[in-house]
RNA sequence: GCGGAUGUGGCGGAAUUGGUAGACGCGCUGGUUUUAGGUACCAGUGACUUCGGUCGUGGGGGUUCGAGUCCCUUCAUCCGCACCA
């Protein structure tokens, strides 16, 4: 018998694909349009596994879609700028351009391999100037609508370097490559005004059904709507008179006369004003800075505050006044950048409170707790409760409280109620070259003047040099020179670019219409594909980058560019994939390999027979070596057998765990379906044979196995349950395995059974279903051929079998008629032998039955 | 610190609205075929057991005739936190 040839047979199919343009979908197409997306890959160098895994399970969609009678728009590109491409260029000295598009060509074949249903002829790079020129326009016009600015923002400054690092370029407070602190230093950046749409982004959310629940409570938290109090408090002078003001927000304006304390952020213009001439206050600023931007390091950091020796007027209680206070937990960017601090009722006031001997009042009182007597040491109390030492807000709830003080400060007028987002405006300036020029020029008379769009676009010089640190561009010896178009006189360019976020918020949109030279898209085409109905993405990107599209589309809407409300109306976060790792007697970290199982489990290298470590499965990861090279596996395996080893067993929401006997396991399977329809096709009737009704009663059993597997795979892809869709097919392939007749009539079953395994296994194996679907004699292919359709009079059984329960352990099944009754349900039960000698000499006190399902007796 | 998740055999995981726990696969054990190995095929495989049963879904408690599933509590692990993408 001829074996299954993985390599020719998977070349072959993918050329076919090619040929026959399989998946370029036309624009106009009459069909009704579904969009299968998977976030696009950054270029690396090549595929990792976490790319296999998150195309193959679009494939399955997109492949799925088509077959369901869909025009299917799945296309491909490239999120071609970033880092790594400059830090190539300074490790490799290889340009980023050359670099980049080196890595593509590279991906761009192992995408190939795999046999992807993408739609190549839409392929993007955001790095190209064809590409980036619309997002230029972009910008211009969201500056026009307001909704670009700039404004002073801190950034990672590493002195010895000359550069803005990333906070991942952080280390332990240290730059990466320099190993000394950073700085925090204050650059003017551009933003853009992603608070303008907090509400609606919030609101939209709602709109989502098809997303997943954390990823919507997630954005949710992260935009982090919050009602609260805006007031003012009187600073204490030296005349005794409150001359100057600190506004704070608060979400708790219940418990003002709790307060302890007013705190300030180290970069409050308040702080410098109470303080700046104090001994240690600039290096309490400084110690505050060198904690770095991020907010997991501020919010981790020990909780430390600076004295600036003045004090406030509480607003409500005429001899108390509160000490001001720096501290380095108070963000700027939040609120006012100043808080009041209630000890008793905030955990970081309470912390703090202890550390610089400040009082606790408690004034939230639980439910059941005397006032006189409740007490609050180490641990704030945040629940419900009854108000108390609160002169008129005594005996109040929570809520009441709340009402009461925002009425009672409005009547003063020294503050008012209002809504605070966490959600902050994003930033999109980087001071790097590997990015889309940021089309302004800065100019000494005109200030910030936009370059005129038919001087569009502005592009990246390709004459730079990574040899000084810093930003090239701002060494360039030209380029910076430009000419105010506003007054023509010696201007400067900006050396910003764009995050790269910037890109990744249209693409998918760019995709509808992706060789448009005048602009970014037609809006018809964009309306015609967009929403995405099913994007694909890692769960890492649940916030920022799925915001930030969010956003754009709602800007582009403000600014003409479509109607669109949200961009992508399904979304799923698929895991990540893990494998064992290995170390030597030296703790050196090994690849898989580089090791292998002997006999017994034992571990060895492969080198020279030495012991080696097994360690836990993680994330593959460059550093611990544990990675598996997709191309490998192609090669010795086969792109299906790949593909179905990652949708097997792992629910894709789940991270996955690559082994090589998984793998070997999917390999084996695949041969074995190659086998099961080599043996068989001998003994088919011709395709297209009906089949007759006197079929055998093994056959009918096995045509509702069929017809019920289809409605099983059928749901299991539609709710993205792949393993288990996996599993349905390898269940009716035993099936098919398993069945013998001997007759002719029956051989037309087996014959459907087969068609229907090729059909249902062609979204997740297409090379095989092709291959096998043309030796069951068809003349057009399977991605051509249409979802197969169960015949639902088919699936009712005669008989069901049940467990029959004794104080709610099974003890025994029974098997009776479908449609058994309650009564009858009941005395079959008790009449199994088993049940009788399990209740016999015991009192039966109850019996539930529900039939179809179970019976219970109770017995004592 | 804040936010989000996950815990079921030796392993990955199944289990409609609470109703026969362990589908499907990996591994392992025994056997068959083959010149031989990989392959393939057949049988077995949660634990304990005095072979009657008993115990089993991270731990503890609760609701129910019945809990992997619902409620409370606790432990462990993983992910994100605004300049990685």
């Amino acid at each position: 018998m001829t074996r299954y040839n993985i390599k020719e047979a998977e070349k072959k199919w993918q050329k076919l694909w090619d040929e026959r343009q399989s998946f370029v979908v036309p624009d106009d197409c009459t069909k009704e349009k579904c969009y299968v997306l998977e976030q696009f890959p950054y270029p690396s160098g090549r595929l990792h596994m976490g790319h296999v895994r998150v195309y193959t399970l679009g494939d399955v969609a997109a492949r799925y879609q088509k077959a369901k009678g869909y025009s299917v728009l799945h296309p491909m590109g490239w999120d071609a700028f970033g880092l790594p491409a400059e830090n190539a260029a300074i490790e490799k000295n290889e340009h980023p351009a050359k670099w980049t598009y080196a890595n593509i060509a590279i991906m761009r074949e192992q995408l190939k391999s795999l046999g992807f249903s993408f739609d190549w002829n839409r392929e993007i790079a955001t790095c190209h100037p064809e590409y980036y020129k619309h997002e230029q326009k972009m910008f211009l016009d969201f500056y026009k609508k307001d909704l670009a600015y700039r404004k002073e923002s801190v950034v990672n400054w590493d002195p010895v370097e000359n550069t803005v690092l990333a906070n991942e370029q952080v280390v332990d407070g240290c730059g990466w490559r320099s190993g000394v602190p950073v700085e925090r230093r204050k650059l003017n950046q551009w933003f853009l005004k992603i608070t303008n749409y907090a509400e609606d982004l919030l609101e939209g959310l709602k709109t989502l059904p098809n997303w997943p629940e954390k990823v919507r409570i997630m954005q949710e938290n992260w935009i982090g709507k919050s009602e609260g109090l805006q007031f003012k408090w009187g600073v204490v002078g030296a005349d005794g008179q409150t001359n100057e003001q600190i506004e704070v927000f608060t979400t708790r304006p219940d418990t003002i006369f709790g307060a302890s304390f007013v705190a300030l952020a180290p970069d409050h213009p308040m702080a410098q004003k109470l303080a700046g001439d104090k001994p240690g206050f600039d290096a309490f600023v400084q110690q505050c800075q060198s904690i770095g931007t991020s907010e997991a390091a501020i919010e981790q950091a020990e909780k430390l505050g600076f004295d600036t020796g003045h004090t406030v007027q509480h607003p409500f209680v005429a001899d108390r006044q509160l000490p001001v206070y720096v501290a380095n937990f108070i963000l700027m960017d939040y609120g006012t950048g100043a808080i009041f601090g209630v000890p008793a009722h905030d955990q970081r006031d309470c912390d703090f409170a202890h550390k610089y001997n400040l009082p606790l009042r408690p004034v939230v009182i639980p439910e059941g707790e005397d006032p006189d007597h409740f007490v609050i040491d180490k641990e704030a109390y945040n629940g419900p409760g009854k108000l108390a030492n609160s002169e008129f807000l005594d005996g109040m709830s929570v809520e009441d409280a709340k009402k009461t003080i925002i009425a009672k400060i409005e009547e003063q007028d020294t503050g008012f109620g209002t809504i605070q987002y966490r959600l902050r405006d994003w930033g999109v300036s980087r001071q790097r070259y590997w990015g889309c020029p940021v089309p302004f020029v800065h100019c000494a008379e005109c200030g910030i003047v936009p370059v005129p769009e038919d001087q569009l676009p502005v592009i990246l010089p390709e004459d730079v040099t990574f040899d000084k640190p810093g930003n090239p561009l701002e060494h360039h010896p030209t380029w910076k020179k430009v000419d105010c178009p506003a007054c023509g006189k010696e201007a400067r360019r900006e050396t910003d670019t764009f995050d790269t976020f910037f890109e990744s918020s249209w693409y998918f949109a760019r995709y509808a219409d992706p060789r448009n030279e005048n602009s970014a898209f037609d809006k018809n085409k964009v309306e015609r594909w967009l929403p995405v109905d099913q994007y694909i993405g890692g769960v890492e990107h649940a916030v920022l980058h799925l915001l930030y599209s969010r956003f754009f589309t709602r800007a582009l809407k403000d600014c003409g560019y479509l109607d669109t409300a949200e961009p992508f109306a399904g979304l799923f976060t698929q895991g990540m994939i893990t494998h064992e790792t290995y170390q030597d007697s030296d703790g050196k970290w090994l690849n898989p390999t580089e090791i292998e199982k002997s006999e017994g489990g034992v571990c060895l290298t492969e080198k020279d027979q030495k012991p080696v470590k097994v360690g836990p499965s993680i994330k593959m990861s460059k550093s611990k070596k544990n990675v598996v090279d997709p191309e490998e596996i192609i090669k010795a395996y086969g792109a299906d057998s790949a593909r179905l080893f990652i949708l097997s067993d792992s629910p894709p929401e789940r991270d996955l765990e690559w082994t090589a006997s998984g793998i070997e396991g999917a390999w084996r399977y695949i041969n074995k379906l190659y086998r099961l329809i080599a043996e068989a096709k001998g003994s088919l009737p011709a395709p297209g044979t009906t089949i007759p009704d006197n079929i055998g009663e093994d056959a009918a059993a096995l045509r509702c196995v069929i017809h019920k597997t289809i409605i099983g795979v059928t749901t299991d892809i539609e709710a993205f349950h792949m393993n288990k869709a996996v599993a349905k097919i390898r269940e009716l392939s035993n099936a098919l395995g398993d069945f013998k007749s001997d007759n002719n009539d029956d051989f037309c079953v087996l014959r459907e059974g087969l068609e229907t395994l090729v059909m249902l296994m062609n979204p997740m194996i297409p090379h095989l279903a092709e291959d096998l679907w043309l030796q069951l004699g068809h003349d057009i292919p399977l991605v051509d051929t249409a979802w197969p359709q169960a015949d639902k009079t088919l699936l009712k059984t005669d008989t069901v079998t049940i467990g029959v329960q004794i104080n709610g352990k099974v003890r025994a099944t029974i098997t009776l008629p479908a449609d058994a009754d309650q009564k009858t349900t009941e005395d079959t039960a008790l009449a199994d032998p088993g049940i009788q000698k399990a209740v016999e000499g015991k009192k039966i006190r109850k019996v539930i039955v529900v039939p179809g399902r179970i019976v219970n007796v109770v017995v004592s």
